[in-house]
DNA sequence: TCTGGTAGTGTGGTCAGACCACATCGGGAC
DNA sequence: GTCCCGATGTGGTCTGACCACACTACCAGA
């Protein structure tokens, strides 16, 4: 169950069960294994240092290069940070920000043209639509039973953020995309916190070459601030309907405008 | 904009605006951005061979293990598959199999604790029930326009496999991911194919744990077997609400009967 | 006693070079 | 013509060696 880590043919139901010859373990596999074994048995939590690279390679009877490729691999997917040097803060570092990991994944699936960026701003739709909506849920259930409401000061202060007139383009996008980012955080889900992350990595690229294609940014621009002041109000009036409705027209508003047709 | 492969901290709208200090560059993330690069630019494309190890290493000016810390990275991601030996089969070849970095990325943020269990069953809910709803959409449309209705014969071959008598829980299962993965695929989009890919591998070790705490398996198993083609009835039916809801009580039904509380 | 610098130590980061197993291809031997 | 076997080049792995770095501990001087 945990050693299919690279291999993992998507639809392959009955891969797992009943292996004819182990197709060669590769050393690093084995490196990472360990590591996730450690880390469901709780052995290793975040917070934890791994082992030196030496003394893994020694531990695992494998060469330290293995060591060193399973580690590289941890710290893309958001596992681990590594420092040199020495002290507290040196070594490898279980942390997770599983972000980082989703960015790579899908900026580099989109280049290699795995993910079309059609599929993306699909996706994007529905996960931020529902956030819109859970947000909105959030709101009401709070009023009702008098918990806490969702947090949205992060996302209104980026909106105020970006009233600044002398913001450029770029610049506006930047804080757009973590504003969309900041209302996946308040919702709390982390899973869907770090797709959107990934998602909109995948296609940061074609929303600035989409830019090109504005003939008036102001015009638009203008759109898009009241187009998120509106999404913020439904949620704070626990409307999830026109939060969802909201947040949709914006988003697939934005791709109709440039050059993506979303199709939806 | 290439350059944060791994870094990347998720909410630092500005960190791209001019750096201070260029944190010290890392052979590895070289390499990883000059395939990034070509990729982008077409030079790379699926099925295309890399440069061998050692010329790589050569072009970039750095070693042959930081350009395989590289290529492993991109190996786990899906974005190569390497073979040894010689012939047009050896080499790194670009591939686009996006699932099982998902699902690498998602089973090890599970086991460091950064991605919750309800969150990703939250997430599965959602994707699913748009995928759902999606899919008697296209029913719809299909006969409305004489268009191809999607492709559901191999979900419902699963469900056929799954009809068998004197399949092990754990057997059942992998035909019943292998189901959700189906839908998935039959609605076309790639990216929830791979996101639901590697989700359901983040839950799987809860969803097996879960098996020991189902009192009677042959009543669950009916069960389940029942809302699987009640679900892909409703498809069939064209009746989007339907199969949106069929598929979200089937799901948050299976994890209640187990131990997780999705709470939603 | 306090202060400041400095050598020591262990960390990750990188490189070079050496094997190995493997798969293919090409040139003989038959 | 057929078959076999070495040459070749690939990834996979290991070893050993540096380097830069950051912290630690120590020691000399005030």
């Amino acid at each position: 169950m945990l050693t299919d880590v690279a291999a993992a043919s998507v639809a392959a139901p009955f891969d797992e069960l009943g292996e004819p010859s182990p197709p060669v373990p590769r050393a690093w596999q084995a490196v990472l294994e360990h590591v996730e074994t450690q880390l469901v048995e709780g052995t290793l939590a975040p917070g934890d240092r791994l082992p030196g690279e030496r003394a893994l390679s020694a531990e695992l009877g494998v060469g330290r290069s293995s060591v060193r490729e399973a580690l590289r691999v941890l710290e893309v997917l958001g596992l681990i940070r590594t420092h040199a040097g020495s002290g507290p803060n040196a070594g490898a570092i279980i942390i997770s920000t599983p972000g980082g990991g989703m960015s790579a994944l899908m900026r580099l699936q989109v280049a290699a043209r795995g993910f079309p960026v059609a599929d993306i701003v699909r996706t994007r739709l529905i996960l931020e639509s529902s956030v819109a909506a859970d947000l909105a849920d959030a709101v009401d259930t709070a009023r009702a039973e008098h918990v806490d409401a969702p947090d949205l000061t992060a996302a209104e202060r980026l909106l105020d953020a970006m009233d600044s007139p002398e913001l450029s383009p770029p610049e506006f996008l930047a804080l757009d995309a973590a504003f969309h980012l900041a209302l996946a955080e308040a919702s709390g889900n982390q899973v869907i916190t770090a797709t959107m992350a990934g998602l909109r990595s995948g296609i940061e690229g074609y929303a600035l070459a989409g830019l090109a294609t504005i003939s008036d940014w102001a015009a638009t621009s203008t759109r898009l601030r009241r187009e998120h002041r509106g999404i913020v109000d439904a949620i704070r009036a626990a409307d999830a309907a026109a939060a969802r409705t909201r947040i949709h027209d914006h988003i697939s508003g934005y791709y109709a405008e440039t050059f993506i047709d979303p199709a939806h």
